[in-house]
DNA sequence: GCATAGAATGTAAGCGCTTACATAATATCA
DNA sequence: TGATATTATGTAAGCGCTTACATTCTATGC
């Protein structure tokens, strides 16, 4: 009785089998017979045998791990995603391997990297820019990998989730319709970042259709953080006054110039109105009650979770685009652009 | 030129060299002549290697991973830390390995148990209550170990947080100073949450202590959600009306408090004073900006990244126990009780 | 009762590294 | 210059599993 972990060894001897059926009976349990499975069962609650998660991954070339590198954990709907993805994972066995690459695209190779020497059986990034090699580096372990967060129906890697630049577009509609014509937008850092510069795009588009121009002076891009984007509207209309509505990268940002308006005593919607972007759940109780677009993160952890599973099952890495809808929440912080008096 | 992905030895034969040269260049840089190191680096660029993690973990009984187990990632100031302890982690060539038990014992011991078999080389938990088998597993397993977020100078458990109890007492001790005697708390479950718990009994025992006892029907527990919070103080306020503060669990439950009273035309803080807990960024956002307790999320990230990182490099296992301080900070939500007319 | 198929178990060869130990190359000093 | 200490490299034995293949057992049909 030495004091050394015991390992899969040790149970074979105390069950008196081979070590074969100790490893067949976890794996492919009715592959033994019932009366064996006891005895071995029984070894293992003596020894308080656990096996070796790095002895088991060399020898069967799984680790039962999925990867996942998000830009920031720091935000509520990449964590909502996140849980989801997880949940569905660990109800299949699976663990996930959770990095964030805090924006920077090196850092996300870095992380790929790191992830695939660890060894995964398959990935999850966000968004569809990545740095070039981040691609290499995938397909030569080939396993399954998805683009998350964006849906491009063009895409050469199978993508979960929606079309950024159609959202921008609702949210410039809204803010037309509404009469406006003044637009500022406060944006997240769009170098590298396809989600916000396709949403960007998306109002970009929609306003030049109608004739109307943003010009630079009244795009400011800055950190996701409330306090930047207070900042960001105090210069944005310390610059321009005339601006009636305001565009804001996500709802973090929103809330930042939600703030920064009443730093004015501008009223929301009546003098400025501001949208925000992704629906987390404080949003609707806010006052006034943020208009935003709804992102379907808990689907779209659900649908990466299936699908990588799935990917894995079929030992296949076949080309997925699936679609998922982001629909425009309006409430309270966007009404009627102001009569000029 | 076959296609499998290369291994060390294809790496050593193509530098003339042995595997275990290989090796050395990869863990021991400075025990490989410079030119020999060249020589080995090119090989490994041309053949595209990457090591196997697996074997490696094998082989050295390391996995350079820590684990982590959160209540949920789906709070700000959890993600705060983790990004802390990860940043710090990562510096030092470690990967955070990220669980969460959804506040739940019974699925904390699951994800300990998980983590110990899949190999962690150190592990943080949140809290200090947790299922008895977890103390045994980890204890099994000989590997470095801290409770985070909770500080208890008689722990037997190394600790890196503050002491919620303080805390509690601070916002007992500023709600009293401002003459209020009809108190309610909206609080997380407290049931498994020990923080929760100490924070309660810290208000509770101040009160006590002047004579004030808060009945059970002044006392809603619920799930941290904006929403969940928002419902629980109209029901507070409906069985209780003459309430004037309100001490809530944390900052999500306070944001629904306050727009609870903004439903109902309560002026905030000259009818009714709310507190929160943690100083999320958004709070002094908010108008009225939220009185709060600060917690020192990032310094426990960064502690508890050190003290692992310690242990690791000690081989050792000792105990520690540092000890933050979460300060008041007083903001708008509270104000003096309003004088009975 | 016996041949035969199918199920249950055993044998042993890796998986791709690390590392103790052995050996070879180089530096140091009297 | 040769003996010795030091440094650099090589050899090979595992680390603890999985799994192809071989072997043994059991059930089945005639």
């Amino acid at each position: 009785m030495t004091n050394r972990t015991p390992t899969i060894a040790d149970v074979a001897e105390q069950a008196e089998v081979s070590t074969a059926t100790v490893s067949r009976c976890l794996n492919l349990p009715d592959k033994v017979k019932p009366e064996v499975r006891e005895r071995i069962s029984k070894a293992i609650q003596q020894l308080g045998y656990v096996p070796s998660g790095a002895a088991r991954a060399l020898a069967s070339r799984r680790t039962h791990t999925i990867g996942a590198i998000v830009p920031t954990i720091d935000n509520a709907i990449f964590s909502e995603a996140i849980q989801h993805l997880q949940s569905g994972l660990t109800r299949a066995n699976y663990t996930l391997l959770l990095a964030n690459s805090g924006y920077s695209l090196d850092e996300e190779l870095r992380e790929v990297n790191s992830l695939l020497s660890r060894g995964i059986d398959g990935i999850v990034l966000v968004g569809e820019m990545h740095h070039p090699k981040v691609y290499d580096a995938i397909k030569k372990h080939a396993i399954p990998y998805v683009n998350l967060w964006t849906y491009n129906a063009q895409s050469k890697y199978s993508c979960i989730g929606f079309d950024h630049l159609k959202a921008g577009q609702q949210l410039a509609e809204h803010l037309l319709d509404l009469g406006h014509t003044e637009f500022g937008i406060i944006s997240g850092f769009q170098e590298n970042n396809d989600r916000a510069l396709l949403r960007f795009q998306g109002i970009q588009q929609t306003l030049k259709n109608v004739g109307l121009e943003i010009p630079e002076s009244k795009i400011i891009e800055c950190r996701y953080s409330v306090e930047q984007a207070n900042k960001s509207l105090h210069e944005l209309l310390d610059r321009h006054p005339e601006t009636t509505a305001v565009s804001c990268g996500n709802d973090v940002l929103a809330i930042g110039a939600l703030s920064a308006a009443r730093e004015r005593s501008l009223k929301v919607p009546e003098q400025l109105s501001i949208t925000g972007f992704d629906n987390m759940e404080l949003t609707r109780f806010l006052s006034p009650a943020l208009t935003t677009i709804n992102s379907p993160s808990k689907r779209m952890g659900e649908h990466a979770a299936e699908y990588i599973l799935e990917q894995i099952q079929n030992k296949s890495t076949e080309l997925k685009r699936i679609e998922l809808t982001a629909e425009l929440v309006i409430r309270e912080t966007t009404g009627k652009v102001p009569s000029k008096t």
